[in-house]
Order: structure tokens, then sequence, then C-alpha cells
DNA sequence: CTTTAACAAACCGACCGTCGGTCTATTTAT
DNA sequence: ATAAATAGACCGACGGTCGGTTTGTTAAAG
């Protein structure tokens, strides 16, 4: 009893801190985040943040896992579900992966700057590196049901789950690199569109999808990220 | 004339000490090393260094624009070649890929743990980010090549280029994961293989090939790199 | 009363980048 | 031709930042 409120209290508070790194992270990056910036915010002492972390390379690791964590919530409920097909289950999961995009950088892009700076390389790459390996089974699980039910097919339903999921990233990275490189307002949703339309033949292709059957983005979304900018 | 000996002059130095970052950038790591390092290797002080570089992230750059240089030095004369046929360009790149990489680390595998530290995320980025930028079109030449002798086929000849050098980059990543991650003595060999399938038949939709027309790499060259492990 | 978890705060050492200054070679003025 | 002036290459000590450690204190649990 005590026990477990004492493991309560231990876990809050380390995600009081984990709270506020991972806003520090999002704002000014993982490198130039200093260790002092999470203790001015909470107003605590070194000792108390190295009681809950060994290190700052083992914050960013519990940062990531608990964004894992959060990813796996969304996503293990949609493949489990057996009443709804593969290709709605896919595009959910596209889905799922925009709107997460968009809970945890709520301005989007003011975040993303930050997100694709040189200071958070570490951040991107652990991150996808994590994903890749943790989500894509998951991924091949709903591919391996498409592939049953005759809408697409592969000669390697457990590894393609990787490669799409790279692919989704690659496009992703390529989409955020046009918004990101525009600043002195030459448009880039034309460059946006094609690389979307290039990345989705792309995927149905791998996935032996029927051509045009595979909606990565809503291009009316896609678009509503370029006025903001 | 003594214009351009001092020009050459400060070009050698500097290439003097570009060689010295970039053997210490492959063998300790990009973050791990010093510029006390460099120093230390080259018995300069600070201020010469300071002279030619304007920070250590400047000097990161000067490095890979180098690279990049002379991946370009090799694949763009292989474009230009009138009287190759695109499938085999194409493999000819993809082996210029293979052997750039064991030239610049010369011991394949122990500089690639360093290749794949944290301490280098900077670097892989970085040099990712600028490759897919500066060789894609390269390759989408080759490509379109391709499609106009009939071998190949895609929707977006301009655009292909970048997902299929984005894809070539994460079967790298996968396979040195692989490679990286098998240290206890389980063999990789089966797992590489079945990712170079996955991402071979994954190329061959993507560029419209005929299944089984494109090597990625030649199988025995792929099990020779886990025998050294 | 003892022991241990949860802090606090001074302190250490590694590093990057700066800055005042030197030495040499080239150019300009006389 | 010679001296003065300037530019560029180079030196190395020093400042400041930041991650991490160590030592000390408090308070609750047993």
């Amino acid at each position: 009893m005590a026990r477990i409120v004492k493991e309560q209290e231990y876990a809050a508070r380390r995600n009081e801190i984990l709270d506020v790194a991972q806003r520090l992270v999002a704002t000014k990056g993982y490198a130039p985040m200093t260790i002092q910036d999470i203790l001015d915010e909470l107003q605590i002492s070194k000792g108390a943040f190295y009681h809950y972390f060994d290190s700052k390379p083992a914050l960013l690791e519990a940062i990531l896992e608990r964004m894992l964590r959060q990813v796996e919530a969304l996503v293990i409920p949609l493949v489990e579900r057996a009443d709804m097909p593969a290709v709605e289950k896919f595009h959910r999961f596209l889905d799922t992966a925009a709107q997460w995009k968009t809970e945890q950088k709520s301005f989007v892009l003011a975040l993303l700057r930050v997100w694709y700076t040189d200071e958070n390389a570490v951040v991107r790459q652990k991150l996808r590196a994590r994903m890749v390996k943790e989500v894509a089974p998951l991924l091949a699980a709903i591919i391996q049901q498409g592939v049953q039910e005759g809408v697409w097919s592969t000669g390697y339903p457990d590894q393609v789950g990787e490669v799409v999921l790279s692919l989704v990233y690659d496009l992703s990275d390529t989409v955020a690199g046009h918004l990101l490189a525009s600043y002195p307002a030459c448009d880039p949703l034309p460059r946006m569109q094609r690389s979307l339309a290039a990345y989705t033949e792309a995927l149905e292709r791998v996935l032996g999808a029927a051509p045009g059957s595979i909606q990565v983005i809503d291009p009316a979304i896609l678009a509503e990220w370029t006025v903001s900018a």
C-alpha cells in the first residue's frame, strides 16, 4: 500500500520532469536545452534531477520511451480490431501518425523548425529507429491481413512493414524539408504535392495495391499547412 | 601567380586538417572528437585551426562537402555516358555506393560501429540529407533514361530518384543495424538476406521493373561482411 | 534510533571558442 | 634600395558553459 503510493509519487515526480524536458526539447531543441533549464523551471536542485535520471541521454531515452508507449496505445487496438478491413486500418494508421504529430507539437510549424535542427539530430534519429523497430511489426500485421484479403500482395509480408514505415518517414522528412526551405515566400505546396504523389505511388506499388487506392494525407490538410507558414 | 600559389598552400593546409578530422570522425566519432585532438595530431595551435574553420560544426560541413564532391566525381561521368543502358548504369551506381563506403571506411565493421553511434547522429543525418538532395537528381536522370528505354515505368520520373535513394539508404541502415545488433554471435546473415530481398522487391516495384531484374548487392559480398564479424 | 530515500548545493573537469599578441612575407612609399 | 605599413598565418592562455559528481541535510519509514 505505502509502497504503491510511494511508487506512484515517484513516477509522478519523474513524469513532471519528463513533461518539462519534453516541452523544452520541442521548443529549443535537445542539445541547446540544459539541465539547468529544467531545474529552473521546476525549481528543483541538480541532486533532485540526477536522483531520477542518470544522465542527459538517459533523460532523452525516457522521453522517447514515453512517446513510444503513447503511439503503441493508439496503434495496438487498431491492429487488433477483427471487424475492419486492412485498407481502412492502414488509412487510420496514417491518420493516427499525422494526428499524433499535430498533438505532440501543437504549433506545428514553429516546432517543426526546432525539430529539424542539427541540435535535434539525435532525437529524430533515435525516435525513428525505435519507431521502425517497434511499430513496424504492428504495421506488418495490418499488411498481412490485407494480403489475406487479397487487396495487397508481397513476397515478404514480415519485412514490408518496415519498408512502408520507412517510406512514410522519408515522405514526412521530405515534405517538412519543403515546408522549412521555403521561407522567402516561394510557395512549397506544389513541391509538397508532387512529393506526396510520388511517395504515394511508391507505397501503392510496394504494397501491390491498386493505383489510386491509397491516400496518405488528405490533400486539403496538406494545403492547410502552408497557409499558416 | 603568387596569389595562386598562396591559395593552393591555403587549400593544402586546410585539406591536411580535413584529412585528420575526417579520420578522427571515422575512428572515434564526431562528438567525442575534440578540437584538441586535431591540434595534437597536427602539432598546430588553436589559433591555426580557427584560422581555417569558424567552428566545429563548420568543420563538419567542410568534411561533408568534400565527401559530396567525391561522390559526384564518381557518379556524374556515369550518368553522362551515352552508350550504356540505364539498368547497367543503375547497377554500377549501386556498386559505386558500396565501393565508396568500403573506401571511406577501410575497416568496414570497426568503423561501422562508430558511424552508427549516437555521437555521430548529426553526421549521418546531414550526409544523408545532402546526399539525397544532390545525388537524387543524378539518379533521376538514369531513371528517366530507363523509362525511355521501356524497362522501367513511373508517373513521377523527377521525384522517384529521391524515393529510390531513400530506399537504398533505409536498406543500408537496416542491414547495418542487423550487423551491429548481432554481437553475441547470433548470425545476422539470414535477417540481412531477408531485408535485402524485401527492399529489392520494393525497389523493383517502385521502378516498375521486372521482378528479379535488380540486384542491389552481390549476395556473396553481403555474406562476406558477416564472416569478419 | 537507525537507515534510507529525497532532495540541496558546492564543486570538478572537459571543452569550445575568443582574444591579445607575435612572426613573417608582401606591398607601398620615399 | 630601403624603410615603413599592412596582411595573413599562427600561438596559447583564458573565460564561460555545461554535464556530472560529491558531500551534506532533512524527514519519513521501519
